[in-house]
RNA sequence: GCGCGGUUAGCUCAGUUGGUAGAGCAACCCGUUUACACCGGGAAGGUCGUAAGUUCAAGUCUUACACCGCGCACCA
């Protein structure tokens, strides 16, 4: 081959990606680009933008602000910023708004153990002072991950970056939870939640972890009958004994019947109580009953109305009903109430092998208390009487999820959702930290009657009259974040509003379906009247390399900044994006990423080898294309044609690998290797030098949304170049270039 | 117990409305005076979890089962 070989000094280094990506971010950033209300004249010339008019909003889920970038967040942000690009090149006034939350029990954990370790502990902290702290330490970390998600190429409007504790948002939180009150959907009701006693709060259904072990089964003699229970410490004030009324066993004891009986400390009086919620199966068919700590028994106690008296306080400690041992945490309490019970020979037997589920606090694993508690509570599936339909929450989002409304992406989520929200309950949004938007509301000191306050401006309660202090609870995060699409755009006045909601699509985790998701649907419908979104895409768990969850006590997780930094953030979004469908799981192999080093290096070598041959090609004056070179530009035509229809259905995986088999195997392999022969041999190479160029600036073109950093990098030298040589275009960035699907003209 | 995924080449995964199985990586052979060894060419590799059914035709549809993962509800 003797094909001259003087290039650009850029170009006759290797792909630098280190070098290259700051460098191009803080074009694209400097560029006003990223806002979708700055646009190049084509995205607003009627006749050259079929898309005029349209616009495209996704809203980053809100990262936690005080957390830093993990392999999920990769995956987040390269779907989000593939989506974004490809829409803003369609010609889309395309707005991704970025945002940060204050993930309240989240960071408070966080922020506990960095007191723990400084021999600090919130308990007994001034709320004020601690809330200060908490909060400069989570603005501190903020600005390091929103520098973390600029690596990734994002290309996010950073001048409408929004934090969850934003006055604005708090503002528009506490609107809605006043029409909630005013709606009569948010009460503050005594009510059986799960407690966590290490971390002094209630969690809702979702924050608790299901965790199977073995125990001991303990069968008491109970009066005349056997009961079995995995938690004698609980036991203490069971004064009711309930059986199935169609139990035989027991048909000659009747509903109501009081009993006399000796007990842990001393001789009792049970009351017999029949309910058809009793397993006749299990153990004995007997049991007593525990409303204050047991949600099961707490339903039953409701539909008879029955006493409830509290055993064990909020530090799992007994209560002086527990006589002797009252004091005595109930971890030590157990054993010594069983020896207690031998000696007064009331212990039937022990099954010492005794599997059952056990509920945990997710955080730190211990064993979730109910407890009858006042807390505030939405009402998910009571009628809304101020609606002209009385719908629900839960049955309006219903209603558009069937309607098809919303679109599921992967489509089994719609199903999932749907299963959800017809077996919905009550959702507690109090929480008892400090890390959070306080809850707008006042408490009777006479009555623990709750009302909204947002004015603040209530001083007697309006139910018997009595003082009032503040709530001194704070929202549930998930309560602010499911407002996030309404509220970060700015409900009901601002222009961003009316332009951008509802919004396209919301790419988020599936896993968070239920707290997030779903909620924003209900949210969204009940404040603004319409969906919050179009379209839901929902990405599976980054794993590790061997499929294995990622976790900090397994050791296996793997820093993508680390990846980014060995084999540059076109490579990483590659390995991200490449083959992985929405909804499954990816495994994350250093491998793939490193295959794709080898790509965007193949790339930046393609693209100097074209640019040396086209050094002399005058672009004005293009000649033909012979047979080949045209079958070869259908091709390409066809592609686009493929990938275009594929990015619409978000099928990003398969348009990824498409991309890549094309540039290396197509242009590369066949129309490189053959342009070599006909440029040496001077047939048509003409011909072929035209090829290689729109080959060339087309797959730059459809590869930016992928790898926008080695892509704009090689379309500037590109740039630079026609503005020595032949004038064609005004230099402009590829981020704001157009899809070639709609671009036929010749001037490429 | 109910529900949802998954089971395809050594590994990680694709496979659109049913028409004789695909990619990347790894392994194997050959080559390499220049865009690129971060390379080129070639070959190899799968009875698509099991069983039955529908069909001219099933990885793809139906049913049952097995195993893996997840979610929801649970029995004290």
């Amino acid at each position: 081959m003797q094909i001259s070989m003087k290039i650009d000094e850029k170009l006759l280094k290797p792909y630098n990606p280190k070098e290259t990506e700051e460098k191009i971010y803080k074009l694209w950033e400097e560029s006003g680009f990223f806002n979708p209300l700055n646009n190049p004249d084509w995205v607003n010339d009627k006749k050259n933008n079929p898309n005029f008019g349209k616009s495209f909003t996704i809203l980053m889920p809100p990262t936690n602000a005080n957390g830093s970038l993990h392999a999920g967040h990769g995956l987040v942000m390269t779907i989000e910023d593939i989506m974004t690009r490809y829409k803003r090149m369609r010609g889309y006034k395309t707005l991704w708004l970025p945002g940060l939350d204050h993930a309240g029990f989240e960071t408070q954990v966080v922020y506990e153990k960095k007191l723990e370790k400084e021999g600090r502990s919130r308990f007994g902290m001034d709320r004020d002072i601690l809330y200060k702290e908490i909060l400069d330490f989570t603005l501190k970390n903020s600005s390091n991950i929103n520098d973390q998600v600029k690596r990734l190429g994002s290309s996010c409007d950073w001048s409408r970056l929004k934090f969850s504790l934003d006055n604005e948002i708090v503002k528009r939180v506490y609107e809605t939870f006043k029409k909630l009150y005013k709606d009569d959907l948010v009460y503050r009701g005594e009510r059986i939640v799960s407690w966590c006693s290490k971390h002094q709060t209630s969690f809702s259904d979702l924050e608790i972890k299901d965790v199977e072990q073995i125990d001991n089964l303990y069968y008491l003699k109970y009066g005349p009958f056997v009961i079995a229970t995995s938690r004698p410490e609980t036991k203490f004030g069971d004064k009711y004994v309930v059986m199935h009324p169609k139990d035989i066993r027991y048909k000659n004891y009747t509903h109501g019947e009081k009993i006399d009986l000796e007990w842990i400390n001393g001789s009792i009086s049970a009351t017999i109580i029949k309910d058809e919620n009793i397993d006749m199966e299990f153990g004995t068919g007997v049991m007593t009953i525990t409303p204050w700590h047991d949600t099961a028994d707490f339903e039953i106690a409701e539909k008879h109305k029955l006493d409830k008296e509290q055993i064990i306080d909020e530090y799992g400690k007994l209560l002086p009903i527990a006589g002797e041992f009252a004091g005595q945490h109930i971890k030590k309490a157990r054993t010594l109430i069983i020896e207690k019970l031998k000696n007064k020979n009331l212990v039937e037997k022990i099954d010492k092998n005794y599997k059952h589920i056990v509920r945990v606090c997710y955080k730190c694993e211990n064993i979730i208390e109910p407890q009858i508690k006042k807390q505030w509570f939405i009402k998910m599936s009571a009628p809304n009487k101020s609606a002209p339909d009385g719908a629900s929450l839960a049955q309006n989002a219903i209603k558009v999820i069937e309607k098809g409304e919303i679109k599921f992406i992967p489509e089994h989520y719609k199903k999932i959702t749907l299963n959800w929200l017809n077996d919905i309950k009550d959702w507690n949004i109090s929480r008892q930290i400090v890390w959070g938007i306080p809850i707008p509301a006042k408490i009777c000191n006479t009555c623990e009657h709750g009302m909204e306050d947002v004015e603040n401006n209530i001083k007697k309660c309006e139910k018997c009259g009595g003082e009032t202090r503040q709530d001194t609870d704070t929202f549930d995060t998930w309560f602010s974040s499911g407002q996030w699409p309404f509220a970060t755009l700015g409900y009901p006045d601002n222009s961003d509003f009316k332009n951008f909601y509802p919004t396209d699509v919301m790419e988020t985790a599936g896993e968070i379906i239920f707290f997030w998701v779903s909620r924003m649907i209900m949210l969204g419908l009940y404040v603004t009247g319409e969906i919050p979104f179009k379209t839901i895409y929902l990405h599976g768990l980054v794993l590790d390399a061997k499929g294995q969850k990622m976790s900090k006590s397994k050791g296996n997780v793997i820093d993508p900044l680390i990846l980014m930094d060995k084999y540059g953030t076109d490579a990483f979004r590659m390995g991200m994006i490449v083959g992985n469908t929405p909804g499954t799981s990816l495994a994350l192999r250093e491998d793939k990423i490193k295959a794709y080093k080898h790509f965007a290096n193949k790339i930046w070598n393609a693209s100097r080898f074209v640019l040396e041959q086209i050094k002399d090609l005058d672009l004005n004056k293009l000649s033909d294309f012979d047979e080949e070179d045209k079958k070869s530009d259908e091709e390409l035509k066809n592609l686009i044609q493929e990938i275009t229809k594929e990015m619409d259905e978000y099928k990003f995986y398969i348009v990824a690998e498409k991309l890549y088999h094309y540039f290396w195997h197509t242009f590369a392999d066949i129309i490189i290797e053959r342009s070599k022969k006909k440029i040496l041999e001077n047939k048509n190479a003409n011909s072929v030098k035209i090829l290689l160029y729109t080959h060339l600036i087309t797959l730059l073109k459809i590869l930016h949304p992928f790898i926008p950093f080695v892509t704009e990098e090689i379309w500037s030298i590109i740039n630079s170049r026609r503005k020595v040589g032949t004038p064609t275009k005004t230099s402009e960035l590829l981020m704001v270039e157009k899809w070639p699907f709609y671009a036929q003209d010749k001037t490429l």
